[in-house]
RNA sequence: GCUCGCAUAGCUCAGGCGGUAGAGCACUUCAUUGGUAAUGAAGAGGUCCCCGGUUCAACUCCGGGUGUGAGCACCA
């Protein structure tokens, strides 16, 4: 008869055979009431799995992450049922879990409004507190796909077909519904506790845009009523830092429907974007990159030329005139090489480390665009390193090492590293796909952190590596890149002499650290909350006066501050000081200088900090030394600068 | 590109059975010269996204377009 070993180690006897729901009364009524599900030996089970044999078992409740997404599954078919319970023509499709929730696709004969979703939700509540038993089943495929079909649940049928294997399949069913699912699922529907359907919105049937469009509808689920208003006021958070809504409070940029998805900078977001590009040109100077400046408008047959125009030719702006067909660049490296190829290269120039910070233009799809995230014209900090393939693996593991010391000068300590492998339409031989997925996988290894592997999703071309950061919201942005690429140097004739005198062709590394500038910064700009560190804040210093009797010396405080090198401003508007500091506050600039009658007697500024702690009075030479060493400090987040944008507002 | 929303003053947003509109902030002027998150008063400000249609009459209803939001698809 059973001995069950629980997670604290402890072992209990059991006379017969029990239900995990069993243990968890023998172990307190408590317990039980909490129990959403069962790990058996490892394994994610219901609470009414039967445990006939020795064996580990752990009791999951809400406070396990596993538990968060049996409710998360389990209210996902709660809704599919209040869905049909509502609208009994809709299907059912499936229902998985997401990070913060879960959603369910229906194939409707309309579309659900958001006066459905209040409705859909109150049902739930309903289902809810008729407790319905959550009950496990098996079927047969045959019995499964008849049932189906008599349910007119096509989409099921097709799912089923689709399921390799010939096993039988589990079904979950609760009152008048029932669906296809691996489980495990709650007790009851009473389990579920906290949820709210978020959005609505289209879908294609098996994530292929070829197929019709089923509608989405999005919720979260909690274990506790706390956890969901967690989440909201982090969703309500994120909308506060939303880089759209501070682009405009802050003045930085605007989007217009003449141009769409082309940011039109404003003189303070140009200044951001300045601060950031001196910063990488500056790095780029100091690692040997040659920085470049190439053509925007360059004659389509260089695209056909490159094989872009045969892949990406609906996603390129031409243009024609004087009876030639011209592209607006979509990206840089076509142009990289044909500097590459003015001049007879010799293996001695490798590795040639060429940089650009070139305007390019994609006709992104409408759908697509999103603020500066995503936008048809951006500027990379581009830059291709051209090599023999020897020289590949210290190449990455130089642009790594450069990458990791560049996120941190802008406040990011977190990277995700993932390596995308060869796909299968690719060109070159698989022994020199083998040599650098190899020089990828040693400069992976050699930074001692964990990365992910990615099959099948390498370029064309070679495979690549996709740096992304975790902002503070905890959000994973895609930004830095290398890849190896094979391909292009030879279709556009690139060669150098090697040692033999035999001429050669070099391999190229794409490389990017921030992505597009655009992007990067609209990333900055909710990382921070628009409260930007000195070195890249817009505004630096804004010098406020009392009265205007102070005006002659927060004049001469401002040329002095500029001649130093500083971003400084001043307001000596006829208004209150209390007046002056919020609108500069709510501008969100570091540093407040407030000049009265003492400050020019004593030939000081009071300086208050964005936060809203007062520094008390410094000397000009003071004040330059405390904002110099903040400026050097950059974003690193070891300092105050963090704390401080929860403080303001 | 697809599905469903949305588009009103510089900004944030109200509004109306179809009879050409309103608030707060910002702006301008006047008074006020003040010490660390909103001084007071007055004034000015609108092609209600664009193009068609219905109607005596359209910002409002209908159709189309553009932009934009959420999601899907795409992302060299």
């Amino acid at each position: 008869m059973p001995n069950i070993t629980l997670p604290d180690g402890s072992k209990r006897d059991y006379d017969n055979p029990l239900t995990v729901m069993e243990i968890a009364e023998s172990i307190g009524a408590g317990l039980a009431k909490a129990a959403l599900a069962g790990r058996v030996d490892g394994l994610l089970v219901d609470t009414s799995c039967l445990v006939s044999v020795d064996a580990e078992v752990a009791i999951i409740t809400e406070r396990d992450h596993d538990g968060l997404e049996v409710i998360r599954h389990s209210c996902a078919h709660l809704m599919a049922q209040a869905v049909q319970r509502l609208f009994p023509k809709a299907q059912v499709t499936i229902g998985p879990v997401t990070e913060d929730g879960f959603f369910y696709d229906f194939a409707f004969e309309r579309a659900f409004t958001p006066d459905d979703l209040q409705a859909i939700e109150k049902v739930m509540g309903e289902i809810v507190k008729e407790n319905l038993k959550v009950e496990r089943s098996i079927l047969s495929r045959e019995d499964a796909i008849a049932m189906f079909k008599e349910m007119g649940e096509d989409y099921k049928v097709q799912i089923i077909e689709s399921i390799p294997g010939e096993e039988d399949l589990s079904f979950y069913r609760q009152g008048d519904f029932i669906d296809l699912c691996r489980g495990p699922h709650v007790p009851s529907t009473g389990s579920i506790k906290a949820f709210k359907l978020t959005s609505v919105a289209g879908a294609y049937w098996r994530g292929d845009a070829n197929n019709e469009m089923l509608q989405r509808i999005h919720g979260t689920a909690w274990g506790s009523k706390k956890d969901l208003n967690l989440y909201l006021q982090r969703l309500e958070e994120a909308e506060k830092r939303d880089h759209r809504k501070l682009g405009k409070h802050l003045d930085l940029f605007h989007f217009q429907e003449e141009a769409p998805g082309m940011a039109f900078w404003h003189p303070k977001g140009w200044r951001i974007y300045q601060a950031v590009q001196r910063h990488m040109r500056q790095v780029q100077d100091a690692n040997n990159y040659k920085e470049i400046n190439t053509p925007q408008l360059v004659d389509y047959s260089l695209w056909e030329k490159s094989g872009h125009a045969s892949k990406f030719a609906d996603e390129m702006f031409s243009v024609e005139s004087d009876n030639r067909m011209y592209a607006i660049k979509p990206m840089n490296c076509p142009c990289h090489i044909q500097v590459f190829n003015q001049g007879l290269k010799s293996y001695r120039d490798l590795p040639l480390r060429l940089a650009e910070f070139g305007s390019c233009h994609r006709y992104e799809p409408s759908g697509s665009m999103h603020g500066l995230m995503r936008v048809r014209s951006f500027v990379q900090d581009d830059g291709h390193i051209f090599c023999t393939e020897e020289q590949i693996q210290a190449e990455v593991a130089d642009f790594m090492d450069l990458l990791f010391l560049v996120y941190k000068d802008f406040g990011f300590d977190e990277v995700i590293l993932r390596l995308s492998m060869r796909p299968e339409k690719r060109v070159g031989s698989d022994d020199l796909w083998d040599k650098a997925e190899q020089a990828l996988k040693d400069a992976l290894n050699a930074t001692g952190l964990p990365w992910e592997l990615v099959p099948g999703e390498g370029a064309f071309y070679g495979p690549k590596i996709e740096y992304s950061l975790k902002d503070c919201m905890g959000r994973v942005q895609q930004c830095g890149t290398i890849q190896v690429d094979f391909f292009t140097p030879g279709r556009l004739g690139a060669q150098y002499v090697a040692e033999d005198s035999s001429r050669k062709t070099p391999v190229m590394l794409h490389r990017a650290i921030l992505g597009s500038f655009e992007r990067f910064i609209g990333i900055l700009i909710e990382h921070y909350a628009g409260a930007l560190p000195a070195w890249l804040a817009p505004e630096q210093a804004m010098i406020l006066n009392i009265t205007d009797k102070q005006i002659d010396y927060c004049q001469k405080f401002e040329e002095s501050l500029k001649n130093k090198g500083f971003r400084a401003s001043m307001d000596l508007r006829n208004e209150k000081i209390g007046f002056k500091i919020r609108e500069h506050t709510l501008q969100k600039i570091p540093y407040l200088l407030v000049v009265g009658d003492k400050e020019v007697e004593n030939g000081t500024v009071a300086v208050r900090k964005r936060g809203g702690e007062d520094l008390g009075t410094m000397t000009f030479d003071d004040f330059c030394t405390h904002l110099s060493q903040d400026v050097a400090n950059f974003g690193r987040s070891d300092s105050a600068l963090m704390t401080e944008n929860n403080s303001s507002e």
